[in-house]
DNA sequence: TCTGGGGTCCTAGGACCC
DNA sequence: TCTGGGGTCCTAGGACCC
């Protein structure tokens, strides 16, 4: 059997753990520039909030009922996971992280000495006493069941926690009464599919013959159903390393200037190369984007990207960036209200052993790779961005992100530790 | 005023080969 | 009138995930 893990609304649990008085009331953590809801409790549902709805829009809503808004605060979301993570691994022997909020565990051969059901309720009730991060726990067959029985075990009290699927009479129980759209790997283009063949929910799809399927859809799509049937064919097992790395923003205040806009795309590739060395790789080319705000009709539209092929795949912050400026200033078109631009750094590969170039112009890789190394350190050390390049800017920058709700990094920032009065 | 960010995988179709 | 057959590789874009 498959256990999936998965946090209830992760990133308001974890906000509530630092701000207690806050159960049952309404929740929403906002992304990027204090700009749409990603996170919710269940109480903010209820008053009317979606995951997607973007904060302006929904302001009368949020002044109304209370609700306590954070900006999203990805370091003490990460920590927080790593310390949930840890304790499941201390639990069961096989861990896929899947997610900043989910795992898959493995519970072969669990059966021969424990009720898994009690055995993973146990588990849910350590994470909480030890994170005080709610989690519910599916089991099933396979890993779609698994995410479904997990959906059941948040959504319905009795199950404490766990739900199983076991028998056949469960799965076809679940299916039955499980949306097809939340089934995993059904987004909205296959939903609207499914529902023109007449099929509504899962228990219909999960029933339709294989060779039907196979007719009609594409291979994710027999996974799926295969899946559905209690037959296990989708692999999360880790992957080791980034195929593309992409860092994008969209802007708090528009953007015109080329100079302002160098800023950003230079910081966004520093961040980019950073992520790269990380985990020890190079890249064969970048990729520059900017756009406008397509939401304002009355503006001029125009978006654009372009990529450059390196000679020699590198990690190398200054040659990156460099690649980044020559990119953008060919882009760019003045008189445009920008409003995003992103870096994206794709043909990845092994830091070593490296292919060299007979025609490289950079003829002292080797203490270029130490200089990285070096700057790597002191950012480390002493914070993002302690040492960067002077195209980035030193002030703080008109294109920088709002978030204006952020709490503090009370797991990884020695200054930051919450003080408790007693 | 204001509408996120970062990924993976699959597929169709183009360009090319003999 | 009539315009092959069988491949490979690459890429852009779509669909999906969190």
């Amino acid at each position: 059997m498959i256990a999936l893990i998965d946090a209830n609304a992760f990133f308001c649990s974890v906000e509530k753990v630092f701000h207690p008085g806050l159960d049952g009331k309404p929740v929403c953590v906002t992304g990027s520039n204090d700009g749409i809801i990603v996170a919710l409790t269940p109480e903010a549902k209820a008053v009317g909030l979606h995951r997607g709805d973007p904060v302006f829009k929904v302001r009368d809503i949020v002044e109304h009922n209370n609700v306590t808004i954070f900006s999203t605060n990805m370091y003490l979301y990460a920590a927080m996971s790593r310390r949930i993570n840890s304790i499941l691994r201390s639990c069961v022997q096989r861990v896929d992280q899947y997610s900043i909020d989910e795992a898959f565990t493995y519970l072969d051969g669990y059966e021969k000495y424990y009720n898994i059901e009690e055995y993973m309720r146990d588990v849910v009730n350590k994470i909480k006493l030890w994170t005080d991060v709610p989690v519910s726990v599916g089991i099933a067959q396979s890993k779609t069941l698994a995410k479904m029985s997990s959906k059941f075990a948040k959504n319905y009290k009795g199950y404490n926690g766990v739900c199983m699927i076991d028998t056949e009479a469960k799965r076809r129980k679940a299916l039955e009464l499980f949306n097809l759209s939340d089934v995993w790997g059904i987004g909205r283009q296959t939903f609207q599919k499914l529902n023109y063949y007449g099929i509504h929910s899962a228990l219909e799809l999960a029933d339709k013959k294989e060779s039907w399927i196979r007719s009609h859809f594409n291979k994710a799509m027999v996974q799926t159903w295969m899946e559905l049937n209690g037959i296990p064919c989708i692999d999360t097992s880790e992957v080791k390393q980034k195929q593309t790395i992409c860092t994008s923003r969209s802007f708090g205040d528009m953007v015109t200037e080329l100079d302002s806009l160098k800023s950003s795309v230079a910081s966004f590739a520093a961040s980019c190369a950073n992520k790269l060395r990380g985990q020890d790789s190079v890249s064969g080319s970048i990729t520059v984007f900017i756009c406008s705000n397509n939401f304002r009709t009355d503006l001029e539209q125009y978006s654009n990207g372009s990529t450059y092929t390196f000679l020699t795949p590198t990690s190398d912050t200054i040659e990156i960036t460099k690649a980044a400026m020559s990119l953008l200033e060919a882009i760019y078109r003045i008189g445009i209200h920008y409003k995003k631009a992103g870096v994206i750094l794709g043909d990845i590969c092994t830091a070593l052993p490296i292919q060299q170039n007979l025609f490289d112009e950079i003829k002292n890789r080797p203490q270029r790779r130490k200089l990285m190394s070096v700057v790597d350190n002191i950012n480390q050390r002493y914070g993002l961005k302690s040492l960067c390049l002077g195209v980035e800017g030193l002030e703080k920058q008109s294109w920088h992100v709002k978030s204006d709700h952020r709490s503090g990094n009370y797991l990884s920032d020695i200054n930051e530790i919450l003080t408790i009065k007693i």
